[in-house]
DNA sequence: TTTAGCACTCGAAAAGAGGGAGTGCTAAAC
DNA sequence: GTTTAGCACTCCCTCTTTTCGAGTGCTAAA
């Protein structure tokens, strides 16, 4: 049954103040925020309707509504007014976006930073990951006779060196000559493979060269499985704190220990979407229960995507986290996937269209 | 004044008790403690003297006593028994030491999470920084006719690569030249120097390659300036919600809040020192005032310094905590300061000296 | 269908009432 | 002189009670 437009009304000056202040909210202050032309009794009846149809909940009889979640959904899917950013937040958003950002671990863990402080919450930043990295390129540069710098670049342009030792010393020419054989037989392959082309050749290289291969597949190995595990990054959970729902200490530990350490569990947006809203039960976590969270994707060039997520209590203001985490989302993807070039400070239109939800 | 044996013994009884319970110490608990030898009474006369001198202190008439910061001082320089570690603690410092760790900044990291876990306390973790870091090595190495690879080597032999991209595109034999170049004229040379070398060569070299050299330069002064900006690392600060004196949401977020973001303020051991620990007040930052704090230096090799510190309630286990992390700064300075391989999974003698105070 | 009126509910904060752990002091014992 | 038993006293903690008021639900009139 669809709601009547006065219910929806009512709706949303719920959710709107109860967003703002964190307390039930009454019918005289709806009566009030609506302007006058009905009287809180009216009211009163609405929101009787409402708790009826799961819209709302009472906290205890002679208190005033909160949204539940069923509540919250309607308002985020219909109601919300779709926000613009004002000229300032767009400003700080870019401004942010100005910093070095080359190293792709420095940009994600800054874009959490970034969003946490933009949102006011706790926010998480994770590196999809690619699927089936492999090497593209290998470089050895002798350091000394029994050391060597190795470079490696994986198919995500992704630039890994590192400076290997040897027990066995090896001969001047012996780096070049194993450049070109790794950059012959050990590119775009799987770890297994690397793996057993090692072996393959082990009977005709000297003991020295050999041992040097293998400490740079070993290397190889590591950066590899590297790129295939996504990089999560938490940040700004001293602002659960801050929050009213979580002054209680043992409910805050619960949900940071949870950011900090079951990092995996936190939500992504579906396949193709770039947003994705959760609200309280909506989410799979037991620990995320009592929360929001606010998730988006961008475009990080090379097939890879980022993601940013912001983690509010049911009460966050969607409207906002919304508008400036899909601002800061497509201004990401805007800087890595379509250029790779730096950041170009546009001052541009500040308005822009906002992401989707399910 | 010399305080008397037995006031000794009740106050290492104090702070012992007050350490385990968070309680304040009645008479008659220590009177128990202590073996039965005196009465309660006897006790209370014994502790009224104490607060007198400053080294208690008493919540309110009528409740027992708890070690003031000149109490704990005292305690931790002569009362104090210097704990070794049981088998199974330096098992779990060498199990926690042998995972991956070549990386500087992960090394770093990981130091400091492996020491909140160990003291059950918030941790840091902090690279001293090289103070006049200079490049050692540079090499360029084509990747497509418009971007290459740049690697360059510290002197402190830290390795760093980065795909750079160039607006003009350049010769394939110009590469080898520009290494030649920055490996004879810009090595060991601070970032103004090499920005003087830069402008003295525009002259002589052909626009493209001037343009990739400069990319190379600016690339090089993030380097140095990176390497000689010490890093700051914090972990587990959800364990602060555990602590019983920061169960208020307030004193917990303003002491997050300074972990995470004043760092530069977190203390450091005096010159020389390996270890050093501060109690409640004698911390200078206001946010640290009820609290103390643990903090050890360890050897990285090339003449640099790794700090880990650990943030606790002024009733800090100190024994353990010390013990633990003089244990792991040794077994770090071990791993990387003396040889530079990695770590041999020594399973040799457990017990050690322990480290030092003012 | 809306509204005014009013009794009722319930939680939060304030006020009150023991209870008890622990002290400080005194006077006796060692 | 030091130690100890004894005892009154203090002050916090917990539990209960009271009060207060915001807000509701219901009824009856507009």
């Amino acid at each position: 049954m669809e709601l009547t437009d006065r219910k929806k009304r009512i709706l949303k000056v719920v959710v709107e103040d109860y967003i703002e202040t964190a307390e039930p909210v009454a019918s005289k202050t709806i009566a009030q925020q609506m302007g006058g032309g009905v009287s809180s009794a009216t009211i009163r009846n609405e929101l009787a309707d409402l708790v009826e149809l799961g819209y709302l909940e009472q906290p205890h009889t002679s208190a005033g509504r909160i949204p539940s979640p069923k509540g919250y959904r309607l308002y985020v899917n219909e109601l919300m007014e779709r926000r613009s950013l004002s000229e300032q937040e767009a400003e700080d958003i870019n401004a942010a976006l100005r910093g070095k950002m080359e190293e792709l671990d420095s940009v994600i863990s800054r874009a959490g930073q970034v969003v946490s402080s933009l949102a006011g919450y706790p926010a998480y930043a994770v590196s999809s990951g690619k699927k089936h990295a492999t090497l593209r390129r290998f470089e050895l540069l002798g350091v000394s006779d029994a050391s060597f710098i190795c470079v490696m670049m994986t198919d995500a342009s992704h630039v890994k060196s590192q400076i290997l030792k040897t027990e066995l010393p090896f001969d001047e020419d012996c780096l070049p000559q194993l450049t070109n054989l790794l950059n012959t037989h050990f590119t775009s392959r799987t770890i297994t493979e690397m793996n057993e082309r090692l072996r393959s050749v082990s009977e005709q290289l000297p003991a020295p060269s050999f041992l040097a291969l293998s400490k740079v597949i070993a290397l190889a190995s590591e950066v590899l499985s590297e790129a295939e595990r996504p990089d999560v990054f938490t940040t700004g959970t001293n602002r659960i704190l801050k929050m009213p729902e979580f002054r209680d200490a043992d409910r805050a530990h619960e949900l940071m220990t949870f950011m900090v350490e079951s990092k995996e569990s936190l939500p992504v947006p579906d396949d193709g979407a770039p947003m994705k809203i959760l609200i309280g039960p909506e989410n799979v976590s037991e620990a995320l229960r009592d929360t929001s969270v606010v998730v988006a994707s961008y475009d990080i060039g090379d097939n890879m995507r980022g993601l940013v997520g912001v983690v509010g209590p049911t009460r966050m203001d969607y409207a906002a986290v919304t508008a400036r985490l899909s601002y800061f989302a497509e201004s990401l993807s805007n800087m890595f996937g379509k250029n790779q070039l730096p950041p170009a400070p546009a001052d541009e239109s500040t308005t822009r269209k906002q992401g989707e939800d399910p």
